[in-house]
DNA sequence: AGCAACAGACCGACGGTCGGTCGTTGAAAT
DNA sequence: ATTTCAACGACCGACCGTCGGTCTGTTGCT
């Protein structure tokens, strides 16, 4: 095969992106090393050159995208114009993609992402977005903490489990999206989410109806339409 | 090789044991179906002839663990002596098998389960734990709140939250006393613990302290003694 | 010349398949 | 009551395709 030559730095991004719209159409395990270096049009040898097992692709995908994430939530935390309450809230909804205009893109995610072929890839992010969340919430509790509409007794330890309890919310309300064969009416998702919210609102010792994770029109609409 | 029948249920107990041996020491990706069929005598066609994959067997394996964590729970759950906060404490001492004797188990156990080759059957053990747990929490948290302990907004909601917020502090700490090289102090741990305990307090809008999910001696013998 | 980038034949291990064997059993035939 | 025998299903193990990963080179840039 004809040889074309790159920078290492070239090669490994066109890797990733390659890497990335594979993992998100058919999912870690179902696709091949094959299938990557197939597509790109390069061999074996070349792949192992640039990175040593699948699973090393994978750990770099996730921090590429960790590092992506962060960009754009640095910004949001370092605002000094804005709340804790806010700063919560659109730490949630920028990164959560819960945007209207990326609802095809999730609608052919979610399904790829919660199945078991995928399993590796969701607990290596989760990980690592446990990692680098948990230090920004203990900053955004901490300020509101200090706003005084926070009432929180251990502070530092706050920071993971309200990722948790993000996490899980997020995990539920995806499968539930899934699954949904307009089975479960919208009320009872309504439901789901107002005890999320109510639940942060008493870790957090914040006054009721202080967490409103969601815009409501826009993910009711995605439920009643699947 | 020679040849021997057994009735279907013979052998099928006869390969989950041996798997779960397996399992429990190499872990789910690590062992093959050849260790398990090298091990029991048996040929291929004989394991496929009982189980029609390696992760039906896995699937078939979490379930007898879910009915033999039933069979101890439900006795709990029916007990009208217990009030909902002795359950809450019995159920998570009783299954978490947080017991002296236990502990050599739990070491060479803890390990292995959390290996990242291990994540498939950490996430259906989850997932079936999660559908099993939910409605006892739920019945307990409605005990709870009739027994004038608990002020739940959500109870129908609640058991899953609950679920998940102690699964994953089962995870955090079943992690550090893998990774701790006498890296944390006793005292951060505990601290971690204690915030644990306050978060569930909220969620439930319990007194404070009325959760105590962890006698500390055992617990801190564990951790300091790697 | 030297070295990073690339190529692709090759390897062993894996989960799973398939055609066939043989002990057991229950009902029909004696 | 005993014998026969066909159907059943537990069991066998050679075989298959695919996978991640290795190794021995070759190419082209500096």
């Amino acid at each position: 095969m004809a040889r074309t030559v790159k920078n290492a730095d070239a090669r490994q991004t066109e890797i990733l992106d390659t890497a990335q719209i594979f993992f998100y159409t058919k999912g870690y395990d179902n696709t091949a090393v094959r299938d990557i270096i197939n597509d790109i049009g390069i061999a074996k040898g070349t792949f192992y050159h640039h990175f040593n097992s699948k699973e090393e692709l994978l750990d770099a995908l996730i921090d590429r995208l960790m590092e992506q994430a962060l960009a754009i939530l640095e910004p949001i935390l370092d605002d000094n114009q804005l709340t804790a309450l806010e700063k919560l809230h659109l730490f949630f909804g920028e990164v959560g993609n819960l945007k209207i205009e990326n609802e095809s893109f999730i609608r052919t995610l979610l399904p790829i992402l919660y199945e078991d072929s995928n399993i590796l890839m969701r607990e290596k992010a989760k990980q690592s977005a446990f990692n680098m969340y948990t230090p920004l919430y203990n900053q955004i509790i901490q300020q509101g903490i200090a706003e005084g509409v926070f009432t929180v007794q251990y502070p530092n330890e706050m920071g993971g489990i309200i990722f948790q309890t993000m996490y899980f919310m997020s995990e539920t309300l995806g499968r539930l999206l899934i699954e949904n064969e307009n089975k479960q009416p919208w009320s009872s998702i309504q439901k789901k989410i107002d005890a999320y919210n109510t639940t942060l609102d008493n870790m957090l010792g914040a006054a009721p109806g202080s967490i409103q994770l969601f815009d409501f029109e826009p993910f009711q609409y995605w439920f009643e339409r699947p």
